[in-house]
DNA sequence: AACCAGGACGTGA
DNA sequence: TCACGTCATGGT
């Protein structure tokens, strides 16, 4: 089975993942609904505007190398701040932005990835950045970047993180220790030029991941049903 | 009770 | 370039 193939089965699977998930407030604009997900499920046109997309930023920032469930806590602490926007965020005082931050983690490096981000954001003025412009900005690494022209921006990039490589590795499709543009460049080359084919692989990969790739050692009875690939 | 979560940065070799 | 330590909360 090739890439493409692993694609199909995923989605077969677990079906349309609606990424990137937003909070109910962000999804709908309603200032009081401030529970769950907002995923936008087949709906490929989304984000529809410069708030959705400023939203997606900041969660691709806080969900760095955290649960998203803490990423999403942080985001609806900043909301209740009313400050879930570029103009607002930048008058919180720095301990105020910390406490919102905290739940993500690492609150310290991301309240200051996020000052970073919306400086930089504010001089877009609307326009959208390019990957290097992105990659400039203290705090956005590849994944992140590549998350936001993705998902914000609905940019041809493939988005790959340490589950890719996990599942890639197991697959035997390239090596444990490959780096993150070798895992781009395969799945890049591997699969049909498609946004949407690009944002559901990797939410799929993720949530397959969540199911099969935790711990070591890894065992994937969706994607190699019998033992294959055994014997190198 | 370790171990992990949709990484990135700073440093030293 | 690359390996390694650091950042930190919350769930299993």
């Amino acid at each position: 089975m090739n890439l493409y193939g692993v694609y199909k089965k995923l989605f077969a699977t677990y079906g349309a993942q609606g990424w990137w998930p937003l909070t109910a407030c962000g999804a709908t604009g309603a200032a009081e609904s401030v529970s769950s997900h907002g995923y936008h499920p087949e709906d490929y046109t989304f984000p529809h505007n410069d708030r959705q997309r400023y939203e997606i930023c900041l969660g691709a920032i806080l969900t760095q190398n955290t649960a998203w469930v803490n990423a999403e806590q942080a985001l609806m602490r900043l909301h209740s701040l009313k400050s879930l926007s570029p103009k607002t965020i930048l008058h919180l005082a720095p301990h105020t932005l910390i406490w919102a931050v905290q739940p993500s983690g690492y609150y310290n490096v991301k309240a200051k990835k996020l000052r970073c981000f919306t400086r930089f954001w504010m001089t877009l003025q609307g326009t959208e950045p390019t990957r290097n412009q992105l990659l400039d900005v203290w705090g956005i690494g590849p994944e992140t970047a590549d998350s936001i022209l993705l998902y914000a921006y609905g940019r041809h990039e493939m988005v790959v993180d340490a589950y890719t490589r996990r599942i890639l590795a197991h697959l035997r499709f390239l090596p444990a220790n490959c780096s993150y543009d070798q895992m781009k460049a395969f799945c890049t080359q591997h699969l049909p030029c498609d946004v949407p084919l690009y944002q559901e692989f990797h939410a799929l990969i993720v949530e397959h991941a969540k199911h099969y790739y935790r711990r070591n050692p890894y065992t994937d009875p969706v994607l190699l049903p019998r033992n294959a690939g055994k014997n190198g």
